[in-house]
RNA sequence: GUGGGUGUAGCUCAGUUGGUUAGAGCGCUAGGUUGUGGCCCUUGAGGCCGUGGGUUCGAGUCCCAUCACCCACCCCA
């Protein structure tokens, strides 16, 4: 009667309920935090023109060149779903022309992601982030501003075990130099590195630095780093966001050899990670992308932000952290006798009516079977429908956690409520 | 795209050198308590042993193929 089941996508996954309670829990404190900082909440469009990407993120990185989901509409235009958020932050920034408001603008957004990579642990084809975004100024107090929010979001939610890794890697001419240098460096003993290596060395020669080889690792000892080759400038605005760190009593690791997958970085880059994860241990990068409006068309103007993977921040956060385990206030109904069923019903929606959750059983299952269902439903109290009490109308409500019990009058439930129907209802004696 | 590993109940996993009705724990159902959850005891339900082919008197077990998932490389959150 039924075919083949149908499965979730290879590289996605379900959000069940229970892992959505942690969600729920991380969301609202990156809002509560992003609010402090004064960064209000922004929506793009999950999915763009194609040439957002290539153009912000770079045609030469990974991420573009092989990992998009791009496709074509019945309009034949070449949309893409968005591998990363920023792109999307900048192109609406320019398109409501959102400078014209004067002062930066700070905003955060959390949403899904798509990369076409192969799934692995904390990796997903479809994966969540959230991101925070300032847009208008290079001041180095605000990159510190920033990182103090980053770290603070992963503090609040109980995540410690983590380290984070600081770097400047300049504007593009610097680059271009410490490329020069490093290559020639690395050119006469090229033949002894790894395979990985020399083909990193025509492709990304700084991701050398990432490799596992000891081997390596040795010959890269004295290889010139990008920190030394970065301008004056770079430097001194590299300092003050050093000291504006210490005043925020932030600690970090400055590591030179740090660089970072997106083209469109410039300056201050950071990456925190979490010695909980497996081989995919960092759980939020970011820096500044002073170059990335003028290049999607707007005028010159220097930003920064960064992103976290909800499900790398999840397995970062510690097991007690992750389940929840008090009881959520709310009554379930249980009744002794199907002929309480209706008053159960209109218990359940006169106590909802007032704020408080309520629930009862569907299934026509004996007392035992409801009072079983009500422990596990995780509210704080059962109401009892009995006969000797109905008789009464009142009911009995017991606390689940320390099974003491006392009788309502069901008529004070309804006059909370604010409606008599119900109450006049109970006095006919229906119960 | 490249390697390695694993597919048996809702979940986590046992399953002898191929042998007859495929097991456990947890979870779920109903009862022990004719008016009350958690602990304990009993009971019941639930399996095309990933899929297709092959070897064999006989395959969860051996061989081939295929699919799926996991981990790692690459790269990234």
């Amino acid at each position: 009667m039924s075919g083949e089941k149908i499965k979730a996508i290879y590289g996605t996954k379900d959000i069940l309920p229970d892992e959505a309670v942690i969600w729920q829990r991380i969301l609202s404190v990156v809002s509560r935090m992003a609010s402090n900082y004064n960064y209000g909440f922004i929506n793009p469009p999950i999915f763009e023109a194609t040439e957002l990407f290539t153009r912000g993120i770079g045609e030469s990185s990974d991420v573009v060149s092989k990992e998009m989901y791009t496709f074509r509409d019945k309009g034949d235009r070449s949309l893409t779903l968005r591998p990363e958020g920023t792109a999307s932050v900048v192109r609406s920034y320019i398109e409501h022309s959102l400078g014209a408001r004067g002062g930066v603008f700070k905003v955060w957004y959390a949403g899904p992601m798509f990369r076409q990579e192969r799934p692995q642990a904390g990796r997903y084809r479809q994966f969540y982030q959230f991101g925070i975004e300032a847009i208008g100024s290079s001041d180095p107090s605000l990159d510190a501003e920033i990182i103090s929010l980053n770290r603070s979001i992963f503090s609040e939610l109980g995540i410690d075990d983590l380290e984070l890794s600081l770097n400047s890697i300049g504007m593009p001419g610097s680059r271009e130099a410490h490329r020069q240098a490093f290559s020639d460096f690395i050119n006469p003993m090229l033949g002894e590195f790894c395979g990985d290596c020399q083909r990193r060395f025509s492709t990304n020669p700084l991701r050398m630095f990432d490799c596992k080889e000891a081997g390596c690792q040795d010959r890269l000892a004295g290889a010139p780093v990008i920190l030394d080759y970065i301008s004056a400038e770079d430097r001194e605005h590299f300092d003050r966001v050093l000291e504006f760190l210490e005043l925020a009593g932030i600690t970090y690791k400055i590591d030179k050899r740090m660089v970072r997958g997106l083209d469109y970085y410039t300056r201050t880059a950071w990456e925190i990670k979490s010695k909980r994860l497996g081989s995919q241990d960092s759980i939020s990068g970011g820096g500044r992308y002073d170059l990335l409006v003028e290049q999607l068309g707007g005028q010159p103007t220097p930003g920064i932000g960064f992103a976290a993977g909800m499900e790398r921040v999840i397995l970062a956060m510690p097991d007690g952290a992750a389940g929840g385990s008090g009881r959520k206030t709310g009554v379930y109904i249980a009744i002794r006798h199907e002929r309480f069923k209706t008053e159960a019903f209109k218990l359940s929606q006169a106590l909802r009516g007032i704020g408080v959750p309520a629930d009862l059983d569907y299934l026509g299952r004996s007392l035992k079977a409801q009072m079983k269902q009500a422990d596990r439903s995780g509210l704080s109290h059962t109401m009892i429908l009995a006969e000797d009490e109905m008789d009464r109308g009142a009911g009995i409500v017991r606390n689940l956690e320390n099974s003491k019990q006392f009788e309502i009058l069901l008529v004070d439930i309804y006059k909370m409520s604010g409606g008599h129907q119900f109450g006049e209802a109970i006095e006919k004696g229906e119960g």
